[in-house]
DNA sequence: ATGGCAGTTCAAGTCGACTTGAGGTCAAGA
DNA sequence: TCTTGACCTCAAGTCGACTTGAACTGCCAT
């Protein structure tokens, strides 16, 4: 039997066992049966943990990758998610790289005080108007440990 | 006189009053007195406000933030953690990146289904690895409503 | 002087993705 | 057979940045 016991797959995919047991509970990934008490697991499920870090890293909430998937376990992948996804990550990336290059302009600047520093101030007035805005919550990580 | 009180302050500077005094206990912000209950705020508060969506926007923890000001209310900001936040974004900005051309691909791939395209694989084999990894926290935003 | 309502305090709730803890089970090795 | 320790369940806790609710206060207009 080539079934994986759930340190298995903790191991294999590098997340922990009570991380597995989460997503099951959620519906994201399921167990092939039990050998005893203990969950069993078909390796496939490794194909399904790798779509789901997929999904996670490209800022998919859990809930929206559930959906991800047909009843029978296939992926159903709507391809103008993605696209939205891709619009969202695209707007985000400008605001990041808009912000990345002011700090490094008030990192540089050679002003007593970022106060009197013409640049930054038009930073602020950014800031303050909403131009810039603050991140949307992406797939914030667990730990780094 | 010219000082505000928390409507007013919530008013230019577009949070809510639950924000403002939410900010103030954490000592991101002070009023400058009260009448009666009422707290007053110095017109200077909406520089300081100001600054601090600046930081948030740029990913800092409201609690970093708290640190770039000297106890005398002036931004004490230090240059370095500047720069090593601009890398941060930096380093964040390129994983967006590579996630959003793949999301693209994704989503004008003609494979029948997404499993069956390499360049789809090699993506799910990179978010397995994690070579392409969760994005970090950044600073979440409350609402849209 | 009185009523209304913006403002106040403090505690608790929210959201997402997990983690942690207490207490219980059971298969396999000594 | 007995012990051990990996695994189990279920409830509760965590983190950050706020929001919400209940109960109260007091300035200002009528």
């Amino acid at each position: 039997m080539r079934d994986l016991d759930i340190a298995e797959v903790a191991r294999r995919s590098g997340l922990p066992a009570s991380t597995l047991r989460f997503y099951e509970e959620k519906g994201l990934i399921a167990s092939i049966g039990r050998r005893g008490l203990r969950r069993l697991f078909d390796p496939d499920v490794l194909d399904r943990l790798a779509l789901i870090a997929l999904g996670r890293a490209a800022g998919f909430a859990l809930e929206e990758i559930a959906l991800m998937f047909a009843p029978d376990g296939r992926p159903r992948i709507d391809r103008r998610r993605l696209a939205a996804k891709a619009e969202e990550l695209d707007r985000t990336i400008r605001k990041l790289s808009a912000m990345r290059d002011g700090l490094r302009h008030a990192a540089a600047c050679p002003e007593p005080s970022h106060m009197e520093c013409p640049t930054f101030r038009r930073f602020l007035r950014a800031a303050a108007s909403g131009a810039i805005g603050a991140r949307r919550k992406g797939a914030p990580r667990p730990k780094l440990k």
